[in-house]
DNA sequence: GTCTATACCCCGATAGAC
DNA sequence: GTCTATCGGGGTATAGAC
């Protein structure tokens, strides 16, 4: 079982190591050493380093994600037969990450950091795991931005998505280190979704050329 | 001088390597292989290895940073005596550095790849290096838009411009492997800005709730 | 499943000859 | 300014006893 004590240490221990210092300036005998384990135990229940990541993160990502989609999927229904609104998208696109993070308390900026590191890692390995986690994201979103935006093709609003995602695993990144309490969490979420709507619902390029050119 | 030869072909090499790999990744000592040069020289002309870093870093930014500024001058001039426009604004801020990684050609790609990297690090002496770059942007920056956007606090355009810096930086980071064309970065500038530019101009949360509370 | 011991390698940094 | 040699350390991973 994944309930192993020692395996449990040591995700706890590579959790908090690679939040604080990143992957490749930890080393697996620091974790060892922090989750009071010996060394060889690492490889004998994850195999190699990189296997420990992905571990790591599949562990809060799973989670996450599904709650992600059963608040898009909530929001659906409250708006139906109607698409659901763009800021009740975005809204569901945040708030689960921010609440998830709350929710763990202490270890809840462990996990901030951790996932701001992991995410804006450029390393090829990394990137393709991220990437393939955030597939699914990307799938169930684009339909319902579209539904709300009809103006804007699916690749506009992938773009959009992506650079999006980036301003989150900012705030990941920069997650105040004695944590959030409720009130600043839903005041993030709230400042978030402020500012991207609108960026959301800008007209793409080829359309704006036209509203300028009507202006003139 | 800056321009010894033994210099220039570790600075070289470093962003290349730091580029592909990362800082923490890349060894002195593949430094100075890829440079051609001695082991010991690297320590002899610039002392350590965050030293390189930062000299690598400052021989970018500083040009970099230069013609924004200027650009950002150019704008409010064009303008005067009423202030230049948050789209103007925008674009002043992002067209510098595409315009310089188109310029540098092949190195363009490398260049952006190493901010892309430096830039989004969490390292604490990095994040403090970057950050002192970037305050003098901030600092001219903050006043410009106030102006152009006179409802939002200097606090909230301040947390505006960090969000969008990221969505630049992430934009450095997934740069075409091979190089972009004058069209394409014509098209990438003006789509940050299309897409910027309604998020600046968005209402503090405040007064969305004022204009929510009108419109009910 | 857990531990010790170890193989084998790379690291940053410096001393000192040239 | 450049090079060799070396110090003192840490790294991942595995073999094999318990």
């Amino acid at each position: 079982m994944t309930t192993d004590a020692t395996t449990t240490a040591i995700l706890d221990a590579a959790e908090r190591l690679f939040a604080g210092s990143g992957y490749d300036a930890t080393s697996i005998r620091e974790i060892t050493r922090l989750a009071g384990v010996n060394v060889a135990a690492v490889h004998y229940h994850f195999g190699d380093k990189p296997a420990v990541l992905r571990a790591v993160t599949g562990r809060i990502v799973g989670p996450m994600n599904a709650r992600r989609f059963r608040l898009l999927e909530l929001a659906q229904a409250a708006a139906a037969p109607d698409p659901a609104p763009i800021e009740a998208v975005v809204d569901a696109f945040v708030r689960p990450d921010i609440e998830t993070l709350l929710a763990l308390q202490r270890r809840g900026t462990t996990v901030a950091h951790f996932l701001g590191r992991v995410y804006s890692d450029q390393t090829a390995w990394i990137r393709q795991m991220t990437s393939e986690q955030f597939a699914e994201t990307e799938q169930r979103f684009v339909p319902a931005i579209a539904a709300a935006l009809p103006h804007l093709a699916p690749d506009e609003i992938a773009w959009r998505i992506a650079r999006f995602a980036v301003v989150l695993v900012h705030t990941f990144a920069t997650w105040p280190a004695d944590g959030m309490d409720e009130p600043t969490a839903e005041l993030t979420v709230r400042r978030l979704v402020n500012f991207a709507t609108p960026a959301f619902r800008a007209p793409a390029i080829d359309d704006a050329r036209e509203v300028d050119a009507r202006a003139r």
